[in-house]
Order: structure tokens, then sequence, then C-alpha cells
DNA sequence: CTCTTGACTGAGG
DNA sequence: GCCTCAGCCAAGA
């Protein structure tokens, strides 16, 4: 088999997919459980090319629970309101109940 | 090949 | 608990 042969953003394509509904993750969890956990960073490198896509980039924010990455949607406010469409409280780029709603691929998966 | 940049994270002060 | 520094990895110029 080529899992191997999957590019890295591919697997965090399918990783962010798995991502139940009213809930979200980081990078750094995402990335370990692709097994590159110092690669957190090209987790959200990757979500640049989920543009289009049916990945929802929204769901995934940093460990702060900081949307970091809204300025790469539209430029607005429009991850947040994804999330609180999705029953996720954030106030100011920051995830309200952020443990209650992160989701661990690694644990949960 | 080398240098820079980046939607990050962990450790230290 | 907040701020700053350093480390990591991959892609683009």
């Amino acid at each position: 088999m080529k899992r191997d042969t999957l590019n890295f953003f591919d697997k965090v394509y399918e990783v962010a997919k798995l991502i139940p509904y009213g809930r979200v993750t980081s990078y750094g969890a995402i990335a370990k459980y692709l097994g590159a956990a110092r690669s957190a960073r090209m987790v959200g490198y990757a979500m640049n090319g989920s543009s289009g896509k049916d990945v929802p980039a929204h769901r995934v924010v940093n460990r702060k629970g900081l949307l970091t990455g809204k300025h790469h949607f539209d430029g607005t406010n429009l991850m947040q309101q994804l999330l609180e469409s999705e029953g996720v409280q954030v106030i100011e780029n920051q995830i309200q109940n952020f443990e209650k709603v992160f989701w661990d691929p690694a644990k949960e998966l």
C-alpha cells in the first residue's frame, strides 16, 4: 500500500473531514495523529489548499483555541460565524469551552 | 542547493 | 497566566 504516497496535505484533509459536528481540534492534534507532531505548522500550511474542498478548516484552530486562520477564509468573521452555527461559542476569535468542544483524533478516533 | 516564510507548539522567564 | 525565544518540517523563489 502506498499510504506514504498520500501527500501530507491529503492526510490532513481526510482527518479534517472526520471532525464531528460542533467540535474543533488543533493543528498539533492532527499532526500528531498523522505521526508528524512536529509538523503542526504543515497542517495549517496544508489547509492553504483546502480552499474549494470539503475540508471544514473552520473547525481547526491552534492549541489555544484561537482562530488563527480566520484570515485565510475571507478575511472577516466568517470562520467565527461558521463555528457558532455549529454550536461552538466563539468570542473575539477565541473559542469558549475549548476543552469541551475539543476533539482529539488520536484519542476519539 | 540555500534562504525565507508560515493557519504551530513547548519551554523558559 | 502572559510574553518571548527556539525548534521543526515542508513548500516556494
